[in-house]
DNA sequence: TGTTTGTCTATTGTTTTAATAGACATTATC
DNA sequence: GATAATGTCTATTAAAACAATAGACAAACA
């Protein structure tokens, strides 16, 4: 699983936005820039990619800017993933589901869609409400508590 | 989580030579290539790393080939990504456990840990033997059984 | 000694990634 | 209505990763 620096980006920005208490006002880019050390015109392409998808909403002008245009509870992780990215897994370029493979193989079907469910579990669960509260669900507390889940292998 | 081309021609490599059971004599790359379709020189480049991280045994000239070096249900799926890809999950190049975040995106280091924690329940249980005799581990049925995990999203 | 096979190093073309640039559209304020 | 501040859109680019391919070389066996 490789995190690319858009879907980090993209995830850390709405959190800024999912944050922010602005009065209803829009926050600027260039603020979200700043505090996340995101460069300002790659942040910008991301927010429009985000506004595409309908997570976030912009204003043009003086005074503009970007809000989360969903409530925060109701915006997964992958969901963000997913507006910068497409799909959350695929295998060589293809859907787990619609993987066939042959001989002593066949089972790997499984265990990728399997895979997938267990990334799911975690992105599809945690929303920018719960990161913003620290509040994570008890899934994730599980999966970081299992032995070895700090330490690389 | 992208599955590269490399990662699904070393697994199935891999799961042809758990799966002969050719009295002990080795398996020739050319016949894994033809069984899996795989490109022979690409496949050989990949049975040359997972020699080098002890999962293959190789053997040159006429009646060489390739063996397993270990026990088929010694060796996990994520084993052999490693081998060929290094570690299983990375965020923008580094590792999940040295993350540092600042202002509302501080929880997202726990969350990317428990994203890789959510792959490797399944990626470090799976062996080559799991695979080749069609018989998953419990977590694999439960996974795949959760909701959803069939379809695309 | 010759043939078959794996080993090693290098190279190539393509795609993706991560960013940058600049013209343009919109909005609020003066 | 002019101006300044902002987001939008299209294009470009440099670097890296990806997916092979090539060929000389080394080892093993008949």
């Amino acid at each position: 699983m490789r995190v690319s620096a858009k879907v980090d980006y993209a995830v850390r920005a709405a959190l800024e936005l999912a944050a922010a208490d602005n009065d209803g006002a829009p926050i600027k880019g260039d603020r979200i820039a700043e505090a996340q050390k995101i460069p300002l015109k790659f942040l910008e392409n991301i927010l429009s990619e985000l506004r595409r998808a309908g997570i976030v909403g912009s204003q043009r002008g003086a005074e503009g800017g970007y809000w989360l245009a969903k409530p925060a509870a109701s915006v997964s992780i992958a969901d963000i993933i997913r507006a910068v990215e497409g799909p959350l897994a695929d295998v060589h370029g293809t859907p787990p589901e619609k993987l066939k493979f042959t001989g002593p193989a066949k089972p790997l079907k499984e265990v990728w869609v399997a895979a997938r469910a267990g990334l799911r579990s975690v992105l599809d669960e945690v929303t920018l409400a719960d990161v913003v509260a620290g509040d994570l669900p008890p899934v994730v507390a599980d999966l970081v508590a299992s032995k070895g889940a700090w330490s690389r292998r």
